[in-house]
RNA sequence: GGCCCCUUAGUCAAACGGUCAAGACGUCGCCCUCUCACGGCGAAGAUAUGGGUUCGAUUCCCGUAGGGGUCACCA
């Protein structure tokens, strides 16, 4: 077989050779040690929270050491890719903190367009570029053609692969995989020709040279040394449509855009051995690659599984929706990433994420459950760490989206309700009410008259008489002006001429001796106030809710009694 | 089924041959306290399993079991 003459027959249209593209990519001009990561999607609909890993990781490698991280849009399955997925997928993670240096970015008309000097970033425009290498590959025996008709390809659109695959007879798999590759490589210069002149499509496949029986040594940054059998397998290269597939894109791809460390999901670990083969093959230097561990959620038997695209918390907008903010998000997925990164945070709760030293080697291999608890606990922090303003600016930024008549209650009267989110702000021990915006509401409800009821019933240990009385004995020496400690000498005296007990230790060391404690009588109180037994405390509530409403609220539980 | 990866409490995880096997979340209890939240203190709770190697294995090796991934003209 003369090779120089099938990879003309095969590709008429490349004249360059790959020294020509490669010139075209100089090789980037950075600092020692920088590193140059990318995060690779393929545009097929929402960003997946599992996505966030690798995004985050790679988006930290390259800022920290000074590098660049760029976006590539690996669209080369034109029939699953969504129309706007693109866009969507760099809004949301910008969202997240995740901004690229360079690649495909949105443009001032809202569609995608490319920034920076190694595009195109989009795959499905590179072809020219595959086809440069692929002619190498073809001149130098390394991969061969497979012509199809198209009736076949017709066929094979039409299948349903997952189903195909599930259905697989895996006994024989391996067998008949070998005949079929062995048919398709002695293809005779002739047959090439007669099926070029009938205008079949044909797939690029690489030949493979590689014993499954024999151990590459292959050092992942996150797993350490582990080691791979080698490749056997004659994978396409290019597809019908010229289109390369994943494996060749990569490569390609990587090598000219300069990637120093590939951070992908752990499904990749598999197919190392055909890219280490197609590194060979192309004279390409290796990049680092780290392959990161799923997150898993729990299915129906307990066991764990893939976080995959329908389970509920597998689009990373679902966290919006639920009232998380992106911040909270972010560090939930650190404390994951890097388990110092807790203690990191605790001695410097000021610092931005940004600023924690992430590290490769305190990564996790196994993967990790996803733990709503831990997130609602990272995202209280979060949230208590905030100024009121801005507590009142994400939650009424996500009330016009999610909850349209609590937008128009905190919008009617915003200094009212950020008063209402100081409430035990600030300082070293702040509440820790909210861990989503949608918390907010709820926690509250009872500031505003449309939403007040009261959903607390007293204890029927309680005379009704007492409550009335107390209630009346706070009503008629209530003044709106009183300091906290005045406004609580006034409870207590109420408390006292009621027979129960004021001071707590005296209660408690003989309960006997009184009716009832000044809890009892707050209790009352907070019940006619803010219509439940919980609620921050009864002083700074009555300040916020005004002289008006606090008399009205308890006049008319003191009519229900 | 072949191949690959993984395995310390319910969850996330320290401990890179010698610790009484950290810590965080969750759970429970106590304290603080006008309730809640916060905070403080405390409790329960783990090295999957069987063999080696070693004076000594969570740690190293082999097997077993369990879990996960992958085997497309998808990424």
């Amino acid at each position: 077989m003369d090779y120089e003459l099938l990879a003309e027959l095969l590709f008429p249209q490349v004249t360059k050779t790959p020294a020509d593209v490669e010139a075209e990519y100089p090789p980037r001009e950075l600092p020692e040690g920088a590193k140059v990561t990318r995060f690779a999607p393929s545009p097929t609909g929402f960003v997946h929270f599992g996505g966030l890993f690798p995004a985050t990781i790679a988006e930290r490698l390259a800022h920290q050491s000074g590098g660049v991280f760029y976006l590539r849009i690996e669209d080369t399955d034109a029939k699953r890719e969504v129309a706007g997925a693109a866009e969507g997928l760099i809004r949301t993670l910008a969202r997240y903190g995740i901004c690229f240096d360079e690649g495909a970015v949105i443009g001032p008309d809202g569609k995608i367009t490319d920034k920076g000097n190694y595009g195109p970033y989009r795959q499905s425009r590179r072809a020219s570029i595959y086809h440069v290498f692929a002619k190498q590959l073809v001149r130098e025996g390394k991969a061969y053609p497979v012509f199809t008709t198209q009736e076949e390809l017709d066929a094979l659109n039409a299948t349903d692969k997952k189903a195909e695959i599930k259905a697989r007879d895996w006994e024989n798999e391996q067998d008949f995989r070998r005949e079929e590759q062995q048919k398709q490589r002695e293809f005779s210069m002739e047959e090439v020709q007669a099926h070029l002149a009938a205008g079949h499509p044909f797939v690029l496949r690489l030949r493979a040279d590689g014993d499954p029986e024999k151990k590459i040594p292959f050092t992942d940054l996150v797993r350490g040394k582990l080691e791979i059998p080698e490749n056997d397998e004659d994978f396409v290269l290019l597809k019908s449509d010229g289109i390369p597939t994943y494996h060749f894109a990569h490569a390609v791809d990587d090598r000219l855009m300069g990637t120093t460390h590939v951070v992908r999901g752990e499904e990749w670990l598999p197919s190392v051995a055909k890219h280490l083969m197609l590194f060979r093959y192309l004279g390409f230097r290796l990049p680092k690659y780290m392959h990161i561990s799923q997150i898993m959620r729990l299915d129906e038997n307990g066991n764990k599984k893939k976080l995959s695209k329908r389970d509920m918390g597998a689009n990373l907008d679902d966290y919006s929706r639920m009232g998380y903010a992106p911040a909270c998000v972010c560090e939930y997925i650190m404390t994951l990433l890097n388990s110092n990164y807790e203690e990191w945070h605790a001695q410097n709760p000021e610092k931005p994420y940004t600023d924690f030293p992430f590290n490769i080697k305190k990564m996790s291999v196994s993967g990790c459950l996803f733990d709503f608890n831990k997130l609602n606990d990272v995202s209280k922090n979060v949230i208590s760490r905030m100024s009121a303003e801005e507590v009142y600016a994400q939650a009424s930024e996500w009330a016009r989206a999610n909850d349209p008549d609590f937008a128009a209650l905190l919008d009617r009267d915003a200094d009212y309700a950020k008063s209402i989110f100081a409430i035990g702000r600030g300082g070293k021990k702040p509440r820790k009410d909210l861990a989503t915006w949608a918390d907010a509401k709820g926690y509250m409800s009872f500031f505003y008259d449309e939403l007040f009821t009261v959903e607390d019933a007293y204890d029927e240990k309680f005379e009704k008489s007492d409550i009335k009385a107390a209630l009346s004995g706070f009503l008629s020496t209530y003044d709106p002006t009183d300091e906290m400690s005045v406004w609580f000498d006034k409870i207590k005296a109420v408390t006292e001429r009621l027979g129960y007990a004021s001071d707590m230790k005296l209660y408690k060391a003989d309960p006997a001796a009184f009716r009832g404690n000044i809890a009892d009588v707050s209790m009352f109180l907070r019940v006619a106030v803010t219509g439940r037994l919980n609620s921050p405390d009864l002083y700074a509530v009555m300040q916020i809710l005004g002289a008006e409403r606090v008399k009205a609220r308890v006049g008319s539980m003191i009519d229900s009694l």
